[in-house]
DNA sequence: GATGAATGAGGGTTCATTCAT
DNA sequence: AATGAATGAACCCTCATTCAT
């Protein structure tokens, strides 16, 4: 079924998801309307139906295409050379943000998948990414240079905790732009750079010799 | 109107709010059916409503309901006066996860109600908690002991990065669960301090004196 | 049942009477809301339907209340011994208007249970309204002077016609007052009188030797 | 929304418009049922909103569309070039009739909807429907031959009291219609004329020179 | 392939009425 | 007598999904 969406002319198949996308992404998979889906995609009810077959397939096709597509752009930009640890880690984040300003409804789709509990992610995709994402993992810190750390230190501890520090400063990022809308269109990206690497600063001094 | 409900015989109101909670929790806020909710709490369709006058504002007296009662218990066991930064952390960390299995339904209420995207909680409710616990904070954060700290090293940085990594460790343990029951059912509170203790002492080497 | 609320004590009688008129002529039957009168009327719900048995018994009382108060009032002040129809048809015109103006929400509740099709009065009340209608109009008309009358017209047909102009120049008023609120406020009885005259002095040339 | 309703096949129109039609004057606005309506027109609940959005856009196209096909009949019908003011209100009176005994449903629904306070028809309509009759009375009596009115009478007056008089004689043989069944069954219209016109004579001989 | 009219289960909500106290 | 908590049928409306064209 999804087969005959896939060799529609891509301009059309562009529109379906994006209009998908972004109502999903505004309104969570419950409160989008696949009313409004047509409508923003400018195509017929039962066209929709048949291609997808139903909301939830729908749902769960634009799932594995961002994931896909947000994975794919993210692990062939990265550098899987760099060897040290803490500037690996930092080079993920900071293209992890470039990419969510690239592509901002598939990433607030992305999110939002993550969050509707009105909905259970099908097993086989999750398996799918979580196989992706610890080939990635394992690929991201096989070359790591671990003298760098001081001794004693787990490197796999090491980069959990340089990683929630960044997922903590990107929440509370994230919290300030939704509270204030201000702070959203004024956010200035190399502000924030050096905001945070304060942090990296931090741990940096932490756990290297 | 919701005076009535707070005059009601406490099993009956218990039964209503754990009901309400759950499937709230359960499928968000808009999935979630009153229809259901009445059926789990064996009322009348009618009575939900003659106590909460609508579904926005049961789940509205629910967050207020949960707040309080997350926070007030909270607040009430933490040891003020430790000086110690990452001992009172760590209490704290402890504490949270000692409340959520006392009441996980609420827990999972809150974290939903955090969530969802389909519903504007009332600002007035949001200012409210958000004074509680900034206050909470400025008590919890009065006394610490700095001259712990390395030279050099900003408390409200060292607090966030230790937070975060908590927050981070949660995180992990809750997807666990979530995705393996058995994880869950099997969860041995011990085990899981001792992990935690772990992240506890690199950072304890890393910002300690 | 109603022998109950006839021993109440007066004044909660009135209370209620009064509030349940008011809550129907303002909103109709069946917009009317029992909850709403017995708020007006500070009593319990249950004792309302321990008085009445039903909403629409309720209505039915009121309906024989309130007739029987008006076409009380209007029997016992209108001068039976005019024997000139037309000063006899002006003079009913005006009590009428009089009765209006000291029982507002009593004629509006007899106005809008006559053009409320949602609800069927009871045959019975009907037939015995009609009944002490017939009577009066038969005693009203009994002693009219029909040598005033030109020659071959008929009083019967006389009557009606100046009744069904009485009726079409006061729905003109009420449609206007209904229509622009300043001009109700600002009614002056007695223009409004002179122009009714000017009917009446129309139909006296016409219909008077 | 409504433009799908009128492109579809003119049974299926009709079908809703009457069912809708009767439900609605049968039971006034707050009353009908849309659940009836549906179960009448034989189509599915989904359906009706599809096509009128709600209750109350139903409700008010059909007060659009009863006004302007009764009153397009009325004008498309009615002789203008009359000059004889009592022939023409006759006139207008008897094809009043004749267009409620074709279209009762319809007739019903307009005095239904002149009734019902629980619902207040868009001032918009209401305007519209104002300035056709405002500009076809003025058509209607434009040329009416005054020089036949005896001298010192005022044509409105005159004009008002047969008015007043056509419709006082109609709402009686109404409520003889709607008290007694078999007396609409057996109405015999020309013996209505009759007695009409017993009226007129007197109004004829009273106005006339 | 493409359309959009048609469906109907389910949603939140109201309210006259009942009944234990 | 008096209360008001409790009921549940009925209300209007939404929306994913189907299907004839």
């Amino acid at each position: 079924m999804i087969q005959k969406f896939l060799s529609l002319e891509p301009e059309k198949q562009t529109r379906i998801i994006n209009a998908a996308l972004a109502e999903f992404s505004e309104r969570g998979y419950k409160n989008a309307s696949t009313n409004e889906i047509v409508k923003r995609a400018n195509i017929s009810k039962g066209l929709l139906f048949h291609y997808f077959g139903s909301k939830k397939k729908l749902f769960l096709f634009l799932y594995d295409y961002s994931m896909n597509l947000f994975l794919n752009d993210f692990y062939s930009k990265i550098d899987f050379s760099e060897t040290d640890l803490i500037k690996k880690l930092r080079q993920a984040a900071l293209l992890k943000i470039e990419l969510i300003q690239k592509h901002p409804d598939l990433y607030n789709f992305i999110l939002t998948s993550m969050v509707d509990d009105s909905f259970e992610i099908k097993p086989e995709l999750e398996d799918k990414f979580k196989a992706i994402a610890r080939e990635g993992y394992s690929r991201l810190f096989a070359n790591i240079d671990v003298s760098k750390l001081k001794e004693g230190l787990d490197v796999r501890h090491v980069t959990e905790i340089i990683m929630w520090v960044g997922q903590g400063f990107g929440n509370r990022v994230l919290e300030q732009m939704k509270r204030d809308p201000d702070y959203k269109r004024d956010l200035d990206i190399q502000k924030f750079i050096t905001e945070y690497d304060t942090y990296i600063a931090i741990l940096k001094n932490a756990f290297y010799k």
